[in-house]
DNA sequence: GACTAATTTAGCAAAATAGCTAATCATCGA
DNA sequence: TCGATGATTAGCTATTTTGCTAAATTAGTC
């Protein structure tokens, strides 16, 4: 399996949402625990999964460990079945985007 | 859910391969079972999914029911999380691209 | 209508997933 | 070293998922 863990980490909810609020800046697991009304523990499981799948890092300051998202690994992953599924549709948007912006 | 279900879909790397068999053309059900080495009601019941996702279509022949790729789905779903969570990401990749292809 | 071919639907068992609480690990400060 | 804080690991249960086989459905043919 090549980028599978990707997708798996990907199909939960939970786990989309946190890569979201991790889009600006890092975050505690605790931080991020608290935006969710699920428990401590289950948090820091979708966490372990999401960097399995090499979607977020993290690092250790003290008592805290605070998450990173890892922004390449998932437009890396999403791009490369985009374009082995269907490049042609990636250049229509590109188009898309670029006409709908000017 | 907003396009939680497509992601759903891509979790199953069963799944994710039978949207590549569709990538170049349409295919009838049993065509598609044909290339995999699991049960024909197993991947009735993956087209099932993959149909609920919107991310094909279905058509029906005769006897036969022909699946082909919707490819503006997938790439409308993975574009707008890709967007949502890091939009920053799509622009560099847009510009490697470009530069290696020069 | 009976027969065949192509699919799907039903129903079941095994495996994976996600949630919880309790317990453990790691770090810092008194 | 003790105690407090932040986080993970262990162990459990309920739910979902995926695979199978058997039965039902749909369409075409004799």
């Amino acid at each position: 399996m090549r980028g599978g863990s990707v997708f798996k980490a990907l199909a939960d909810p939970t786990r989309r949402q946190i890569l979201q609020e991790l889009k600006s800046r890092e975050l505690a697991a605790g931080e991020i625990a608290g935006r969710f009304p699920i428990s401590g523990p289950s948090i820091s499981r979708h966490l372990a999964i999401l960097e399995g799948a090499g979607l977020v890092s993290q690092r250790r300051d003290a008592n805290r460990i605070f998450y990173r998202l890892e922004p390449e690994s998932l437009a890396g992953a999403l791009g490369d079945f985009l374009s082995a599924v269907c490049p042609t549709q990636i250049a229509r948007r590109r188009r898309a985007a670029r006409g709908g912006k000017r």
